[in-house]
DNA sequence: GAGCACTGC
């Protein structure tokens, strides 16, 4: 926060409290979702240095709580996505004075859509301030994204009024200086090349915890698995050392393990995915090991289907991993990958998450907001005409969008109300005329998460055992209504959870979804109402939301292969649905993972007449051949 | 017969 003291551009803006009483100005600072976890925190030190109640003139608003008073706060954190959702009933900002955009530099999709929408809003509002925050490396590109416009306007012979650029920030943490050690030839095995460096720091290194960075889960354990192993041969070389792995996917209890403090005369050693990189921060870190690899999104529009790889990472994300090494006194970074490697290979910065995703949602929050040629929109980094195009023509096929690209009434406005993937809105918009809402409320606030269950080595046995308990005939998302409706028949108990192999803190999630879910059902007009023991008809709305991905089972075929019905793409039921091995000849999935082969994650069976229904433009092509019995 | 980097509304 001392950049907003410090600043002494802000004196007649937002923090002169006198004003507040005519007109609501308020000081909003927006926080990318990396800082979800902090901004209450954040706002708490903020009041307290104020000697303000927190909630009152310093608050804050995140999905599911909204601590502010309209009356009198001046100063508001948020999220990203809670300031584009404002902006829908509110484009211009109108309550705010000042906006300050923290992290900017690693551009999300919603500060993407942001900074293009408050570089627009400015030409309506010369009075708004604007702060963006970003680290060195991306200051001067976010420069020149607000600078442009200037020259634009210029050439376009338009009044460049009294409008002021944007302030730029660039705060570099203040951390310890960190010694850079590159290895001399490139590595074969980063899982092993990061173990080997670790047993070297505790073998020569006074003490100190080490921090790893590798890509997933796999690695994690496979690399616990090693300095284990060396543990049992090598007493001496890894006597203290305290292995803890860090993923999102682990449970909660595990991941608090790391925060615990090291006892005297051990070294504690984070291996960890990138959630250590941003989303939280490990004190008392000195050695950090950076295999220059992380998991990464990439989009094929064309298949439309988004894939998970590991990928290099970036020179700036290199810079902020090294950076977690000197929090606390100067560090020790070793990277396995070479000097040469870094600065003649290794990317500035990384791809914004924009130009790697599928944009249907995007597309649709841009049209709520009016924008409507997508296409020409000042992006700080312009998506592929090619995704753009397949968002469109997703968007079309449910009815979202009409002939001339524009949101369609009253199922478009309604979409773009509710604050899930497009398809899954489309299906509870279904579930209206099909009156089956209670089902289809829950089935969508489960798809909204992870994984309902608990998943781990070699408790698949186990997990299975538990699925046959709930698993329906009709595939998994009915499963879904029987585990519902078991939680809350346990009282909402989790060690009912624990007995059955399902994740609690998902189920509080789906529930809390749920509810935000029903209220904004409601006010949309949708009448909330069950079907009681008829899935047919929820099968029927999950066929009109996810009729894309419908397949069929290839005649002949024991092997269980489906083809899309819409791309001829080979894909697998996967193994952890009910209907694996089952089967059936007609199916609508929810999602795709790739690994050797394309996995349906959540498959519903259908019947192929229903997809004629749903979207008779969609499917009309295929002719009556293809849905043959 | 086996997957899930990280977030968010």
């Amino acid at each position: 926060m001392e950049t907003v003291g410090s600043g002494g551009r802000l004196d007649s803006g937002g923090l002169d409290r006198s004003r507040s009483s005519s007109k609501l100005v308020a000081l909003l600072v927006f926080f990318p979702p990396a800082c979800f976890r902090f901004s209450p925190q954040l706002s708490a030190r903020v009041a307290e240095e104020m000697g303000v109640t927190l909630g009152e003139e310093v608050g804050y608003t995140i999905r599911f709580e909204d601590l502010t008073n309209s009356g009198t706060t001046m100063i508001k954190f948020l999220t990203d996505g809670v300031l584009l959702r404002e902006m829908m009933d509110d484009p211009l900002l109108t309550k705010y004075s000042v906006v300050m955009v923290d992290e900017a530099h690693e551009r999300s999709i919603s500060t993407d859509i942001l900074l293009g929408l408050l570089k627009k809003i400015q030409r309506r509002r010369p009075d708004l301030r604007l702060i963006i925050s970003s680290a060195t490396i991306e200051a001067k590109s976010m420069s020149a994204f607000f600078q442009t416009s200037k020259r634009r306007r210029a050439l376009e012979g338009e009044e460049l009024g009294p409008r002021m650029d944007p302030a730029i920030l660039s705060v570099e943490g203040r951390g310890f200086h960190v010694q850079i050690h590159f290895v001399e030839e490139p590595v074969q095995d980063y899982v092993q090349a990061a173990v080997s460096t670790v047993l070297l720091i505790h073998d020569q290194e006074p003490m100190g915890d080490i921090l790893v960075f590798l890509t997933g889960q796999d690695d994690i354990d496979a690399a616990i698995h090693l300095l284990n192993e060396e543990a049992q041969t090598n007493r001496k070389h890894s006597s203290g050392l305290i292995l803890l792995p860090l993923y999102s996917g682990l449970p909660r209890a595990e991941q608090e393990l790391v925060f615990s403090p090291t006892p005297r005369g051990k070294r504690k050693v984070v291996i960890s995915t990138n959630i250590a990189e941003t989303s939280l921060t490990l004190e008392g870190i000195v050695y950090l090991v950076d295999s220059g690899f992380s998991k990464q999104k990439f989009y094929n529009p064309i298949s439309d289907i988004e894939n998970l790889v590991v990928a290099p990472i970036s020179k700036a994300s290199a810079r902020q991993r090294a950076g977690r090494a000197g929090r606390v006194r100067p560090g020790k970074c070793y990277r396995l990958y070479t000097e040469e490697y870094f600065s003649k290979e290794m990317s500035a910065e990384g791809i914004p998450e924009m130009q790697r995703s599928n944009l249907v949602s995007c597309v649709i929050q841009l049209k709520a907001l009016g924008i409507d040629n997508i296409l020409g929109f000042d992006w700080p980094a312009s998506p592929s005409p090619e995704a753009m195009i397949r968002a469109l023509e997703i968007l079309y096929s449910l009815g979202i969008l009409d002939d001339d690209a524009k949101l369609t009434s009253p199922a478009g406005f309604q979409v773009a109300e509710i604050p899930l993937e497009p398809m899954i809105s489309k299906m509870i918009l279904s579930s209206n005329e099909l009156g089956c809402s209670e089902e289809i409320l829950t089935i969508a606030a489960v798809l909204s998460v992870q994984s309902i269950w608990v998943y781990g080595r070699g408790v698949h046995r186990e997990l299975d055992e538990a699925k046959l308990r709930f698993a329906a005939a009709e595939g998994d998302h009915v499963t879904f209504l029987n585990v519902y409706k078991g939680f809350l028949q346990s009282g909402k108990s989790s060690q009912w959870c624990h007995k059955n192999h399902v994740n609690y803190h998902a189920m509080k999630k789906v529930v809390e979804i749920r509810e935000q879910l029903r209220r904004i059902a409601q006010r949309l007009g949708i009448v909330v109402k069950s079907c009681e023991r008829d899935m047919q008809v929820v099968r029927k709305a999950v066929t009109a939301g996810f009729f894309a991905n419908a397949c069929r089972l290839e005649a002949f075929s024991h092997s269980g292969m489906y083809k899309t019905v819409r791309g001829s793409h080979e894909v697998y039921i996967h193994p952890s649905s009910v209907l694996f091995r089952v089967n059936p000849k007609w199916v609508v999935y929810h999602s795709l993972v790739s690994t050797d082969r394309q996995y349906m994650r959540n498959v519903i069976s259908i019947d192929p007449s229903w997809l004629i229904e749903a979207a008779p433009h969609f499917y009309q092509h295929h002719g009556q051949n293809s849905f043959g019995k």
